[in-house]
DNA sequence: CTCCAGGGATGAT
DNA sequence: ATCATCCATGGA
């Protein structure tokens, strides 16, 4: 199996595929075991180098955003100390490209779910119905195409934990394996045009087209706003002041952030989640309580 | 056990 | 426009 290997400078692969944006690599060996788009491989990294298997190097310098300027992208952040602190906890974080649909569907079935179990429900619709690859001694499988999911059923995709983003993710399926929505398409469309189109698709509101919007059509303003960023703007940048509104903290993000308020957004997004005793796992007690 | 999670749709003020 | 409620499931 051949091995190729590209520079990959301002980047942690770790990072980046550790921080809610994607939700299919696993770990293995020294790296991590994915898919992009039909094509299985493998990536370790080592210093400023990516060692890949499976796959070609234009492929996953686009997949990764390698092209992206992150020293400058970084910075255009605000200049404060809630920003400072998130862009150093995440360096080498890159915004990746995602194809379309697999990133719509899988921020579908995010809806009030952990990271890790859109990480199970993720691997389950792959291994389910997705089509097998392999690399190696690894079996993978392709995340499955809308026509392929437009041909299940609502109890068939309950069994995958959907529970009820199950009807959401069928009839969105379905609007798309039938032509009616045009993923592609809507590449061409302005900012407010799209995420229009894509509020109209069941099971996607304002957070999910934002997400889909950053990840999947390259649009680094787009700033998601989920239960962990409302939580760290009201805590950071209305501090004193009564709860903010909905409607007032996007008012907020999308004056305060700027142009690349989508990097921004990730940065502080992995930074709450990974420092907050929330997002980690608490240390075992060693002195618990007596059951009973 | 309880609390909460990368929310959305619907209906009532 | 803002608010309440319901929707499943599993991690911590």
């Amino acid at each position: 199996l051949r091995t190729i290997d590209i520079p990959a400078h301002d980047f942690d692969l770790a990072v980046t595929l550790d921080s809610g944006q994607v939700f299919h690599w696993q770990k293995h060996r020294d790296g991590f075991a994915g898919m992009i788009g039909d094509c299985a491989m493998y990536v370790e990294q080592a210093g400023t180098r990516l060692r890949v298997e499976g796959g070609s190097a234009p492929l996953v310098r686009n997949y990764f955003a390698l092209d992206h300027p992150l020293a400058k992208i970084c910075r255009s952040f605000p200049d404060d100390a809630v920003m400072k602190a998130a862009r150093n906890f995440c360096r080498g974080l890159r915004v990746i490209r995602q194809p379309k649909w697999e990133c719509l569907a899988t921020f579908i079935t995010s809806s009030m779910k952990q990271v890790a179990h859109i990480r199970q429900i993720s691997h389950a619709l792959r291994r389910r119905y997705g089509g097998a690859k392999k690399i190696g001694d690894l079996e993978m499988h392709a995340f499955p195409t809308p026509e392929r999911l437009a041909a299940t059923s609502e109890s068939e995709l309950r069994k995958c934990a959907l529970g009820y983003r199950a009807k959401n993710l069928l009839a969105t399926a379905q609007l798309i394996a039938s032509g009616e929505a045009e993923l592609e398409q809507w590449g061409a469309l302005s900012d407010v045009d799209l995420r229009g189109k894509l509020c109209a698709l069941p099971g996607v509101g304002a957070k999910v087209a934002n997400c889909v919007i950053l990840f999947a059509y390259e649009r680094l303003r787009a700033f998601p706003i989920d239960v962990w960023i409302a939580r760290t703007l009201t805590e950071k940048y209305f501090t004193g002041k009564r709860k903010p509104t909905e409607a007032k903290l996007r008012a907020f993000a999308e004056s305060y952030f700027g142009e690349n308020g989508g990097y921004a957004q990730q940065y502080l997004f992995h930074h709450a989640r990974k420092t907050s005793s929330r997002g980690r796992t608490p240390r075992p007690r060693k002195l618990s309580a007596p059951r009973r």
